[in-house]
DNA sequence: TTTAACCTCTCCAGTAAGGGGAAGGTCAAG
DNA sequence: CTTGACCTTCCCCTTACTGGAGAGGTTAAA
């Protein structure tokens, strides 16, 4: 499989790829004798398994870590968990911070008239 | 007002505030004679507006046009509003993209044991 | 007056996670 | 044999700053 193969059978872009293997998060591909990396199956898993991962958030770091714990048939459940958790709670942080700025923001905009006048409570509020 | 006076008035630290003036979102400021930046009232002013702005996670360029607002007498409250509900609109966007993001990690972490086995719901998930 | 402590300056580099594009080599089809 | 699609490396760009180096300025005490 060539890159773009590869690409299209994990659903990152070619650019990506080559980017996770350059900062060692995969595998440096082998290469043809051309040059061009060539892609098994087993690599396409792991390219998935990190778009899945960046799909939840978790850093490239956090993935680095979750990668390990994929590839360990010793692995325990509660390191998994463990991880998992922590961005749980980051996603949770997260919501309530744009709760608070969207409550605060709702109350504004619903305060603007929105007219052709230069009043404004938005611009009062951050001037 | 040297800049650390302007940076504890405005909220903001050294670093921005100089980096505010270096990509022209406010005036550069004037200097003294040893080329110190110097600022007024009307310059802090400025910058903790540019601060509000920002805690409301407006984009730079966002408060460029915020802040042309805000020094123009003949601006329309509606000008202000359209950016503010485009705002608005993208915290709603990402809020539901949490929503869904956590209502998925939530389930699979309180599906997983978080045992000393290696098998792992999430894990699998990702896999 | 010297010294220390603190302030400020400019410039360079780095962050996260890639994207864009140039310059050049490779491969398969017609 | 040429065309076009693909591949390579390399470097710059993005956002919104932050950190640090090295040099110079200011202030107060000793």
């Amino acid at each position: 499989m060539n890159i773009s193969a590869a690409s299209k059978a994990s659903g990152l872009t070619v650019k990506t790829v080559r980017y996770y293997a350059d900062i060692g998060l995969v595998e440096a591909p082998s290469r043809s004798e051309a040059g061009y990396r060539t892609y098994d199956d087993v690599a396409v898993r792991k390219l998935v398994f990190v778009r899945r991962s960046r799909a939840f958030g978790f850093s490239i770091e956090k993935c680095r870590e979750l990668l390990v714990l994929y590839q360990d048939q010793d692995r325990t459940s509660s390191e998994v968990k463990r991880i998992a958790l922590k961005r749980l709670e980051e996603i949770e942080d997260k919501q309530r911070e744009l709760q608070s700025l969207h409550d605060e923001l709702a109350h504004l905009v619903k305060s603007c008239r929105g007219d052709n006048m230069p009043n404004c409570p938005i611009i009062d509020y951050l001037g």
